[in-house]
Parts: structure tokens; sequence; C-alpha cells
DNA sequence: AGCACGCCGACT
DNA sequence: GTCGGCGTGCTC
């Protein structure tokens, strides 16, 4: 052994540095580089990495590396640049990252740089510097024009009070204590009044010189949101993160929350990343929102992490919802309930003005009379369509929901049995009549609708089904000069045809609107006195096993969308359509019986072994074939068959559409009811399954991913 | 993931 | 004879 070699005061500096580094690459933690001073955790640097030159984060070196994987010190490369303007990012932020990517089985480096604005990675120190200059300058500006409006403040209801007293009185009792308040469900029904308690929580938090930030589901539907909270904190910035910003406004926007610039931050999903020095409150509104939980890539929830990181930084947290997601739910009930007790749970269950819900009207379709032989059902029953008329003769409007675009799900021909499938997916593509086409809403694969069966040519082929195009034109001829209009995916694909179309609606240019679900989310109709559910039963028995839970929250909502203003609330109404009208959704849902659906959900989960009585994650697999997907889930499955204690490892089964442009995909299904055994399992197959998927890529294996906490399975 | 290196077909 | 297809392999 030799001595140790004594440090040379100009001896360069070992510096961990986090890049950009997916998963399967191998590289798990932070990188060995060189640098002439110690550089402080969180700073931002440029590195070399292999031949080219990338942004990353300065890593503690707390835990270190792996010795063996420690690289010789004659071989390190040296960081490039370093950004000095730039705060380092807070330790919080840091945990933040380092639990997200080890909960959510992804790789230091590219949780870390994933959740980074863009642009960021892209700027050298130079340009970076420019643009704080910049940034400064308007911020400036910005200050002299500020003014501080009086802002009158909206008079709280009872209900209102109660729970901003209750919120007050546990950051009381939590202020002087090592630990934070527990996280806060808003559990208040559509019109109740949440995001006023948001404001004034807001609001308090804001004095106390702390920034607030605010999470909702998407931005661009919840403008109003953004206009609410811009109009009553007149003399703060508040600043927007979400993913339709450009790169350089999102950039922008995310340095002023790093640099204690903004005082609110309002966001979508990845804003519960953001950076902030001073936080005060973090909410989730509409927390049982499934776009909280990030589809692809690092597959986290914005919801779950929120609340990570209001422990972590000692911040209230507050989950606002009508209809919350049976994990929340659980977590609010107290023991004696059933569930954990370890949320707090704040009811409102009266709307502002003392509005009542729309009335509910379940049509059971059974006992609806059977079309004549060789006609289809008409799409709205014969009760219905008489309410709607009553209305369209009223002035008043009425909103159909369809949870399905396009004008027919599938084409068939009547004489050889030819449907419309896509030739890239194991799905139907879908009759889109505006312009004539087959569309596969999976892969995008697009063509023009054929004259005649491709396979017999027989002239006489004919849709099948009914979306949101056919319903809309079914409508116009059963409500003769009723005006009918339609908002969905396809609609508000074309710039600005979104604000046109409910411009239209709220000028009254509309009698009768058909839409999916986008438009039962945020968007206030005051006009709207009927609500109806077309064919919602689908829910009722889908494989998803949150099916039900969602179809549930989306008509409330929707129910929601009816008659806000008092003097129409009184005869409004919400039909549903459905062949099972005792189901026991139905009946939650016409009493507006949130907590009894739960308490049945639930139990069905407890039974079933499903979240949140149980973890689960998948491994899923994308392959060239079917067979390849399978082979290698079943090996991973047997590689780590001993590591899986308290674990059980389900047999792979091909995903619920098992091709999509080509590639077909599988996945296998693990579930614990002890979240930490699962997460162990998960950590140790990492490495295992790496290098299985690397021998597996001969076979035609192409991706493979961990999704913890699936939404579906 | 990038971005290389590396070995086989249609073009100036 | 080159330009270029995307198959493996590495990045401190």
């Amino acid at each position: 052994m030799h001595a140790p070699v004594p440090t040379a005061p100009e001896a360069p500096c070992r510096v961990g540095v986090v890049v950009e580094a997916p998963q399967h690459s191998g590289l798990w933690g932070a990188l060995d580089y060189l640098h002439p001073q110690a550089l402080p955790a969180g700073a931002l640097v440029r590195v070399p990495l292999g031949r080219r030159v990338v942004t990353g984060v300065v890593w503690d070196r707390v835990g270190g590396l792996d010795p063996s994987t420690t690289v010789a010190p004659e071989s390190l490369k040296a960081i490039l640049e370093t950004f000095e303007d730039l705060p380092p990012l807070p330790e919080a932020w840091r945990k933040l990252v380092a639990f997200a990517a080890s909960y959510y089985q992804r790789s230091l480096g590219e949780m870390a740089l994933m959740v980074l604005p863009p642009e960021l990675r892209q700027l050298d120190q130079v340009q970076l510097q420019r643009r704080l200059k910049r940034l400064d300058k308007a911020v400036a500006a910005e200050l002299v024009a500020a003014s501080e409006d009086k802002v009158i403040l909206p008079e709280l209801s009872a209900q209102q009070a109660e729970a901003l007293a209750h919120l007050s009185s546990l950051a009381a009792a939590h202020a002087e204590g090592p630990s934070p308040p527990p996280p806060c469900l808003l559990w208040g029904s559509t019109g109740s009044g949440k995001t006023e308690v948001y404001l004034r929580e807001a609001q308090r938090v804001l004095d106390a010189g702390r920034q607030v930030l605010m999470m909702v589901p998407e931005i661009n539907l919840t403008p109003q949101l953004e206009a609410r909270v811009a109009a009553r904190f007149a003399g703060r910035r508040i600043v927007s993160l979400h993913s339709g910003l450009t790169p350089a406004q999102r950039l922008r926007n995310w340095l002023m929350a790093l640099r204690g610039q903004a005082d609110v931050v309002l966001g979508t999903r990845l804003s519960v990343f953001t950076p902030l020095p001073r936080p005060g409150l973090i909410v989730v509104d509409e927390e049982h929102d499934p776009s909280y939980k990030q589809q692809d890539g690092a597959r986290y929830s914005a919801r779950d992490l929120a609340v990570y990181r209001g422990r972590l930084e000692g911040v209230p947290v507050l989950l606002g919802s009508a209809t919350p997601s049976l994990e929340t739910w659980f977590n609010a009930l107290p023991v004696s309930e059933g569930g954990t007790g370890r949320y707090v749970r704040l009811a409102m269950p009266e709307r502002i003005g003392g509005g009542a819900m729309p009335k509910v009207r379940l049509v059971d379709m059974s006992r609806m009379p059977k079309p004549a032989r060789g006609d289809s059902a008409p799409p709205l029953s014969a009760p219905l369509l008489a309410a709607i008329t009553e209305r369209v003769e009223r002035g008043e409007q009425s909103l159909v929901l369809l949870n399905r675009r396009g004008y027919a799900p599938v084409l068939q021909c009547g004489d050889c049995g030819w449907q419309s499938g896509c030739p890239h997916c194991s799905a139907w593509r879908v009759f889109h009549k505006v312009d004539r086409t087959l569309r596969c809403h999976h892969c995008g694969f697009t063509e023009r609708v054929p004259r005649a069966c491709p396979d017999c040519g027989n002239q006489d082929i004919q849709p099948v089904g009914r979306g949101t195009e056919r319903l809309e034109e079914q409508l116009a001829e059963a409500l003769p000069g009723a005006r009918v209009g339609r908002i969905d995916a396809d609609v508000t694909k074309h710039k600005g045809a979104l604000e046109t179309q409910l411009a239209s609606v709220h000028a009254g240019d509309v009698d009768v609107l058909v839409g999916t679900q986008m438009v039962a989310k945020g968007h206030d109709f005051r006009r709207i006195t009927l609500v109806a559910a077309v064919n919602p039963d689908a829910a009722l028995f889908a494989s998803d096993f949150r099916a039900a839970e969602r179809q549930f929250a989306l008509l409330l909502q929707a129910a929601g969308r009816a008659g806000r203003d008092a003097d129409v609330a009184g005869h409004s109404e919400m039909w549903v359509q459905t062949w099972h009208p005792l189901h026991p959704l139905y009946q939650a849902l016409r009493d507006y019986d949130y907590a009894a659906f739960a308490t049945r959900q639930l139990q069905e989960r407890q039974s079933a072994g499903l979240p949140p009585h149980a973890s689960l994650a998948l491994l899923r697999a994308e392959a060239k074939t079917q067979d390849a997907a399978n082979a290698f889930l079943c090996a991973a499955a047997e590689a780590v068959g001993n590591l899986a204690s308290g674990v059980t490892l389900y047999p792979p089964v091909p995903t619920p559409v098992q091709r999509v442009a080509d590639i077909e995909r599988a996945q296998m299904m693990m579930e614990s009811p002890q979240r930490p055994a699962l997460q162990r399992l998960l950590t140790e197959a990492q490495p295992v399954w790496l290098a299985l998927a690397q021998q597996h890529r001969r076979s035609g294996l192409i991706r493979w991913a961990v999704d913890v906490d699936p939404l579906a399975i």
C-alpha cells in the first residue's frame, strides 16, 4: 500500500455531477469531474459527456458513488463552465428529485434534467447571463408599474370560514413543532368556493413573505383561475409554468421562481418540481385528476410528490376536490372509519349562494321502446329529447356529453364484414365525416375513407356506433331550429377554435352543445340548465379498476356545469341514460353522495387487493413481437422471483391495446400490501432487468420501463 | 437518449 | 470508387 499522497493546494477537486442519462444507460448516479475549486451542491455546470457538452447539476457526495464504479483520477474530465449568476438549486429540490428518481425507478440524471426548463439545458454561461440581465430589467420596470389596488374580498360562507379557521389552527399548532401540519383535503362540491379558500390561504402565506405553489390539472382549461389569481394578488408577481409556454417564457418564469422574484407559481404537474427559496403553501386543485400522473418517461404523480414535498419542506399542502381520488379519501378518512387518518378532511358540502346541484334524472334505457327492425336506436331517449326541446324553447342551453370523438368508432362492410381496423395497431380507425377520413386515435394513421369496401368492393359500408360528430348531426336533425354546437379535441386542435366556440356558447348563439369530457372540466357555462350523459355505461364494466371512480368524478363535475346561477339552479337537471339505473354508481350520483360511493369502492378494492389497499407497479415491455415482449417479462419475473418476498408477480399479459404503431406491448403486474416491500423489489430488480433487457434486445425487445402506482392496469 | 464507429447497396 | 443505411456500444 502506498502512503496517502498529501493533496497539493492546487490539486483539482473531484465533483459529482448528475447528467441526463436515461435509465437504461446504466448510469444511475453522479459522474465524477474535476474542477479547481469545490462547487456547492445544486450548482449548474456544463460538462463534456462523450463527444458532446451537456448541462448537469452538482450533487451531494453524501452516500457517495459506489467505489467500484469510481473512475481513476487521471481519466477524469474537467468541468467546462459554471453558472455563477444562478443560485444553486436548493437542497429540498435535490431531495425531491432524488426521492422521485428512486420511487419511480428512474436514473437521478434523467429525473433531475427532465424537470429543468428545456431551454436551460441549451444555454451556456454567457447566454444565461444575458437572459438574467434582461429578466432583472423587466422585473424592476414592472415593480414601478405594479399597483397596490384595493381588492374587494368576497364575503366568506360559513363553511369557508370554518375551513379557513381549521387551517389556521392547524398552522398555529404546528408553527413551533418540528413537523408541518398534515396535508388537508378540501372536500367541496362544485361551486362550494374551494378557490376562495385557496386564495385566502395564499394571502396569509404571501403576507408572511412566502411563496405559493398552486397546481391545476390543465392550465388551458382553467384560464378563469389564472385571471382570478392575477386579479386577487395584483401587487404580487404571478408566473405560470406549463408545457404550453414558449421555451423562453418557461425558463423566465422558472428563473423568477428560483430566484424568489415570483410570489405565486401557477402550474401543471411539472411545476411540482419548481425550486422555491421561500415555499409557504402547496395547493393541488382537482387532486383526483388523472393528468397529475405523467404518462410517459418518468411516470411520477405530481399530487403524491406535492404531499412528499410539503413534508420535506415543512409546508402545508392543500388538496382540493369534490370527488377525491380514493387514495386521498382513504388517507383523509379517520382510522375509526377504516382510513389511515393521515390527512385532515375539511368538508364544504354546500354550494355558494345556496344554489342546489341539478336534479339527477336516470333514464332507464331498457324501458324505452325498441327501435323498429333495421333502425338503429336514436341517440337520445324521448323524455330527454323532450326536456332539451323544452329548454331550447325557453332560450336555455343544454350540454350533451359523449366521450367519443369522431363520427363513428368504426366502419363496417355489410356484405363481407370488413371493418376499418388500423393496419399498425390493434384498434379500429375512427370515421371522421368532417374531412372524410379514417383516423387511428392511437398512432395517427390517416387515410381518406374508401368509397367501397376494400375487401369485396361493396359500396354499402356503414358507420357503426356513434361519436360526437354524429351526435351533433343527429341532434340537429331531431331538434329542427335548434343551434347545435360541438367542442372536442378535433375542434380545439385548430388554434383559437376553442375560444371562438366558447364565446358563441356564452353569447347564447348555441342552444345545444355536444362535447367530450374536456367540456365537463373547468369551464363555467352560466346559462346551461341541462347536462346529459348519453352513454356512460361502459365505465361500469371496464376492465380498468379505476373506471368507475373516474366516471363518477366526471359525471359529478359535469353536473356542476349546470345552473351555477341561483335563478336557474332551481330547475337545472343532470340526465343520465343508462341500462343499469340501479347500479350503485348512479344511485350515489343521484344523491350526490360521494362518501357512499367511495365507501363501496374502498370495500371492492380491499377485497380485490387493489389500491389504495395495496400498492401496484407494472413492468412494461415493447417489442417487435408479442412473443418477445412476453419472453422478456417472463424472464424478468423469473430473475427476481427469489427477491419478491411479500410481492405477488402476476403472469405477463398483453396491454389493453396490444399493438400501437407496429410495436407489440405487454406488461407484468406486481402487487404488494406493503409499499416498502414493492419498492425494495423494484430497486433490487433494476440492475437485473437492465442486464436482462440487453440480452433480450437481440430477440426483438425495444423498450422496457417500470410504472409505479399505475393509473390503469 | 445522443452520437459515435462500422460494415454492405445505389449513385456522381 | 464514395455517400449512407441503421446495428452495437459508450458516456466520468
